[in-house]
DNA sequence: ACACCGTAATAAGTAGGAGTAATAAGGAGA
DNA sequence: TCTCCTTATTACTCCTACTTATTACGGTGT
């Protein structure tokens, strides 16, 4: 195979990774599912498009049939695709594709992200990050209550500018998502809260945050603490707010008047 | 191979479906597929353990390596499992389970559901779909409303006993959905009500309602039509908790008294 | 205009073998 | 005794070549 991109740890890829040009990084399957992934993803296949025939397109990437086909099952897997035969392999429908799948939604900000599909998904999160709040609120234990405090610490300690704080960042967050002791919701929320960070984290590493983020999540810790979960959701809906603020600062043509 | 239940209809595979005893329904790697979902959603396998070895397990299935890799693509895309050399294929921790992907969610239902998720996914649902119908208030055009008044008018003609007034009750939740503008609300809430409607459904087809259905539904539309978010946001929470309220009378052990 | 049927294109599946990476065991040096 | 390095094994990874099954499409007859 030529250059592919490759996915590195554990095959969840990342946008603008590309660790080694020469393709030994990580599992050919998974660098030609990347590949083609972000190709539909970015709309170079539109839905509907049929695919050049798995001899023809595994010899142009130079690559066997059988590391070809494992691909497209991923991506079959994923709602983008389906293959069937003397049809070809088709593009599925947008209706049809996982979006909130990690590996898609990784594919989906690889390339230019979709500010519609960022509108939706802030959206989403504004609906069921406070929530989460809620439920963490509610049912939280001692354990849970120490984690969080040592990630706000950890924060405190160092500021979001650092790795070391963007770790407790998402520490604190992750603490939260623990204490709702709902798998779906924990699931969901991880996924949409990767995603989100990659827009505003790859375009523009570390610049000055518009507002010092410190107290807005203290206030989610202290109605965390306190029990109280009409102050842990609304505390969350503002920090949801915050992040899209700072993601739409960030993105060019962003504005669209609506505040739900 | 052997008799692999089969799924059909575009690969998300129902429970209890079992089209063919002979396994010509569908695509050979789609069927292991769903046999090993299956398997690790029921706890069958564990997270941590490890499959047996590809020439072993392809051989006790009778299918070549080919089709029992293929299988595994399309499990390792969800989650459930990852492979590397020497280290064999184990079954991931359930945290990265794919939980909210149609297939993901079909297999778990295939066999006894688990209160606990089908808790997790109401709880979800009873924040989501609400969010949805205030979206639908703000956002439905002359067309959304259209279909949606057409469907109600199907609910009415036939009941929820009969398929045609499910697949009305269907239209009406799609319709809604449709009028968000959000395509990932849109796609999360089809997954979580076809896996939750599986549940009622499939252990208890035509039973007498607990309640007739109709005027609840139509509070849901008065609402959106008259574009007040907040009522029809409440009107869809009303609709959730009734179906919770279904479920929950279905299923054996029930009972966790919370209420957000 | 329509239903039937044959053909060809394409994916699906089979078989086996060489390559490679990860793990574990064993040995050398400190 | 401990650590580090080398080696060997094991199981996935990837390839090649071939056979089979499915199905869209177009032709044929009524």
């Amino acid at each position: 195979m030529k250059d592919l991109p490759d996915a590195h740890h554990d095959g969840a890829a990342e946008p603008g990774a590309q660790r080694q040009p020469r393709g030994t990084g990580r599992r050919l399957h998974g660098a030609i599912a990347y590949k083609l992934g972000v190709a539909i993803l970015s709309g170079e296949y539109a839905p509907g498009d049929v695919l050049s025939s798995e001899v023809e397109f595994s010899e142009a990437l130079d690559v066997s049939r059988g590391a070809y086909r494992e691909a497209v099952q991923v991506l079959a897997a994923k709602g983008l695709v389906e293959s069937r035969p003397k049809a070809g392999t088709k593009v599925l429908p947008r209706e049809r594709w996982r979006l909130l799948d990690p590996d898609v939604l990784a594919w989906a900000f690889a390339g230019e992200p979709d500010m519609q599909l960022i509108r939706d998904l802030f959206e989403l999160r504004a609906v069921v990050e406070p929530a989460a709040a809620r439920f963490a609120a509610e049912r939280r234990d001692r354990e849970d209550l120490r984690k969080m405090k040592e990630a706000l610490a950890g924060m405190r300690r160092h500021t979001l500018a650092t790795d070391a704080g963007r770790a407790a960042d998402r520490d604190f967050h992750d603490a939260i998502l623990q204490a709702t002791r709902n798998d779906a919701i924990k699931m969901l929320s991880a996924s949409i809260g990767a995603a989100v960070h990659w827009t505003t984290q790859y375009k523009q590493r570390a610049r000055a945050l518009p507002r010092n983020p410190i107290p807005d999540h203290a206030k989610v810790y202290d109605a965390i603490l306190a029990g109280d979960g009409d102050a842990a959701s609304a505390a969350m809906r503002v920090l949801v707010d915050l992040a899209l603020e700072d993601t739409r600062s960030v993105m060019p043509g962003a504005e669209s008047g609506e505040g739900a």
